[in-house]
DNA sequence: ATACTTTCTTAATCTAGGTTAAGTGCAAAA
DNA sequence: TTTTGCACTTAACCTAGATTAAGAAAGTAT
């Protein structure tokens, strides 16, 4: 059973017709490491579902600094919520940071689907407000404690990530520049 | 026509009886400035849609802090969303900051309602959506721009809301200190 | 293997924003 | 009407994290 089914089913069940019907309108593509699947400027037309490897979503703000919104790896969904959903340029960067196999869903294959499978629109809500509320916690998290919390946080939640990026990337998720992140790194294994 | 079903028909909309069986699960009820609608630790049962006056949402962190999430006014829904989709208890408060009139939906009529009127499900995905929108956003500029910059987007963003709240908890939104958010205004005051 | 590029580290210096403390103004109790 | 309490201000001082700069390590390409 193809790993995105799993993954619907665990919030809606689905039957033979409907799982055939749904993967008849995906599609699978292979990237290599640092192949760019959205620039920012551009319309985001698909979301990506990881079957194996490493995204990660980011912005250039004025300063011409990245600035990493998300990663996602085996099983997690990854879009420009903005622009998927406006139809218009978005201002992320959605970018391969390990060899990966993702499954394509796009936006028009997705709203058709919708209506042949009203299910999923329980799905994708599901999956949104789970979202949702992870983005609020981070934002809370942001808000009120320090990087080294943010950092442990992060290490508990995502675990097997650690290890599969670049640290300045990591850095940049929980909000500190790499020196910083270097230097609190190695407070943290003196302890 | 209740300001609820003009919010809900700017997505999707209903029939005459649709709107009826929607208006008959839900309640109105008023609340005074200070009221308390939800504590920290209780299970969320309601969203709350407002008619009229201001909410806000904030958790207290281990510091006894008070660390605001979300203000709501007129046309805009509030819950905690963790608690009400997990059924489980949260760490929000939501308190009324303006004497307010509000339209109760409680978790198990919105449930209900999903199923009788599917269409719903629609309509809550696209709030929902539009939110993750509007808090990846918020992340992003907590995480990149100056206090400046952020209060200057909440004035641009909710320019009526800000003569509508204590300024403490405009500035525990933005993320800093009313010390530093007094200091910060007078500064901008004198430019 | 060698050169080239990028990531990571260390350290000195700097600053946005926090902390502490004291005082002002004002609305609600009493 | 006084008192109490809260919201806001100002100011001195403090710190988490930024910036700058330079070198070390580790990939990557030639």
């Amino acid at each position: 059973m193809p790993l995105i089914i799993e993954n619907i089913e665990k919030h809606v069940s689905l039957t033979p017709e409907e799982k055939e019907l749904f993967l008849s309108k995906t599609e699978i593509k292979k990237y290599k490491t640092k192949s760019i699947l959205l620039n920012s400027g551009d319309i985001c037309e698909h979301s990506y579902f990881v079957n194996s490897g490493v995204l990660r979503s980011f912005n250039i703000n004025d300063n011409i600094v990245e600035q990493v919104l998300n990663f996602a790896s085996e099983g997690w969904w990854m879009a420009d919520m903005y622009s998927l959903i406006s139809k218009k340029p978005g201002n992320l960067f959605i970018e391969v940071i390990e060899d990966a196999e993702l499954v394509l869903l796009s936006k028009e294959n997705q709203d058709l689907l919708y209506t042949e499978i009203p299910k999923l629109e329980r799905f994708f809500r599901i999956l949104i407000e789970n979202s949702l509320v992870a983005h609020q916690e981070r934002l809370m998290d942001n808000l009120s404690l320090s990087a080294e919390d943010r950092f442990e946080k992060f290490c508990k939640r995502y675990p097997n990530l650690i290890q599969r990026i670049p640290q300045k990337q990591i850095a940049s998720y929980i909000g500190v520049t790499p020196e910083f992140f270097s230097k609190m790194k190695a407070k943290l294994l003196r302890k």
